[in-house]
DNA sequence: GTGAAAGCGCTAACAT
DNA sequence: ATGTTAGCGCTTTCAC
């Protein structure tokens, strides 16, 4: 590999003045000429880690996310690059699998790296640790999944009201007794897509003792999604009409209502996220989008004002979900 | 940031030797606990950028994916991860999105940054190159598709061989004209999966010709699917069963079945691909399933060996898919 | 406008 | 076993 110095040797200048040209100094046209065409000539590539150890920042940020296996996280991920594309920083995706001492090991080498910033959804709205970058100086940005303590940017969605707004629907379409299917009660979005479902049943005159008797808490696997539903369909006054919190979850609703011989629309069911197989389901399903690429392009905009050197004070950006009416929630009632 | 020299002073050593501490040089038992000590009260972590410059080599590796929200490379990638865990080795995904150009700028970013090595399923068989990490002797591995010119170790899977069993498997049921719908002819996977079922259909005896007339190439997307399954069900004498070598081409390919009132395994459908809504699909579709996460863990492996320094003779692995026979193609007759 | 020189934080000879 | 020294490739004063 060719170095400035063999750059500036071929061209018969100082490194200095191959740097200035690189990094656009007052340098005389000619000269400046004379480098580039001996730089391209030579394969010349500058050397990050050097300029990086000397400027002591990078030109990539990191994005640490939860499960790369969730579409949700990669549509996220797509929206975080698709908005640096136009800067000169690349972005470098981490997995941290849900485990917070992967996602400490990535912190490190964030740091390590001296990288520009970071995006991360964390791990544990408690146990997640900024305080290392925040200490050097490194912006971050966090995404989904507000840390506890962090005072740090910020970009969530807003999912009471996305869990509001689907049963009003469901409400709205005639359906009476809607049930709930949500995630394990320590994961923020699922408490707030029941919170807003349980504002939306309140706003309808139903008691609260109907709706928590009509709620489950399911392990986000299909099979959690199944056992949940399963165990709605046995109550005395069993639902009409489903809210699945997670898609995972939807899969083993969906299993457990063809079990036992139910079939929307007649039994409504409306779904977070917005599946890839949505189209396979008959009837269509219902669903509330999460903006995951905007969650992206979002944050990576705070990301980069905060790089260029923005001190305003913490803020924290919220997306509403949007409601996908189909089929599955056409009504009770034939026609 | 506390810095090496720092952590010397506080512990009244030479920053030579908390480096020895660091990276297991000789050093007195009783100094090297005082310099952990003191290292760990001053909140040290080496900067890795100023080690990268030093010792030439960095303890990141890249991998380049072409469609992050593609399953089959996502799972590749956990595979990476997992086998890097154990590795000093952090893994830092690159999305290239199809497109030669991103990739050629994130190779560049591998080689600036001084990574340790690449992974990296190819955007173009021709057009890809990793000259310049050749020529620094920066290790590169390619997985799932082979770049055509460059000399790299590499991780393949045995898409022929995948293509044949499924035809032979469905011709085994009692399927005798057996249709395929595939990817881009450009595509190597396409078709090598092709030149698989073309094999089983000859040696099945049945004629090159018609072999021909019931083969789509179609592109890859639902769309692309539905158009090339609705085709062959209007042929003069249309098929009995259909291998789809692309799981988003079945999704398209089922919606044009059950437009046309044909349902499996009358029909018998085979699908490359492990679906994860396999189980949503009545009835349940026979697959081959791609061995997607193993592609990342013999990828890494092989780095690991070459960045650990060993100069053997290229290497090619090459696994197998496995096919997962399931109702879709229990057979042309009831029963 | 240009070059000489210093130094970012670390490691690896080379001394001792 | 430990310290001293030099230098990885780059940027950035500081002179001129």
């Amino acid at each position: 590999m060719a170095t400035i110095s063999d750059v500036a040797r071929a061209a018969g200048v100082s490194p200095a003045t191959v740097s200035r040209v690189l990094n656009g100094g007052r340098v005389s046209p000619e000269r400046a000429e004379r480098v580039r065409r001996v730089a391209s000539e030579l394969g010349f590539s500058p050397n990050r880690v050097a300029r990086s150890l000397r400027t002591q920042q990078a030109s990539v940020i990191g994005l640490l996310i939860p499960d790369i296996e969730n579409p949700f996280f990669t549509a996220l991920a797509r929206g975080v690059e698709d908005a640096s594309r136009r800067t000169h920083l690349s972005v470098v995706l981490c997995n941290t699998d849900e485990d917070v001492e992967k996602e400490a090991r990535y912190l490190d080498v964030a740091l390590a790296e001296q990288m520009a910033g970071v995006i991360v959804a964390a791990a544990s709205p408690r146990r997640s640790d900024f305080s290392a970058l925040d200490a050097r100086g490194t912006p971050v940005v966090a995404v989904d999944r507000r840390p506890g303590a962090a005072t740090v940017d910020a970009v969530m969605v807003d999912d009471q009201r996305g869990g509001d707004e689907a049963t009003a629907h469901l409400l709205d379409r005639g359906y009476r007794r809607v049930a709930c299917v949500t995630g394990p009660a320590d994961t923020a979005a699922s408490e707030e897509r029941l919170a807003g479902h349980r504002a939306a049943m309140r706003a309808a005159g139903i008691p609260d003792a109907w709706i928590r008797a009509h709620t489950r808490h399911a392990d986000l696997r299909v099979e959690g999604g199944r056992t949940a539903m399963a165990e709605l369909l046995t109550l005395p006054e069993p639902p009409d009409a489903v809210l699945v919190t997670h898609d995972l979850l939807t899969v083993g609703a969906l299993e457990a209502l063809r079990t036992a011989g139910v079939e929307p629309p007649a039994f409504g069911v409306l779904s977070f996220g917005d599946v890839p197989w949505a189209s396979l389901v008959r009837p269509p399903l219902t669903t509330v989008r999460l903006p995951s690429y905007d969650l992206g392009v979002a944050a990576a905009t705070l990301l980069q004002e905060r790089i260029a050197g923005s001190t305003g004070p913490r803020r924290t950006v919220t997306l509403r979900p949007d409601l996908h009416p189909r089929a599955s929630t056409s009504g009770p009632t034939p026609g």
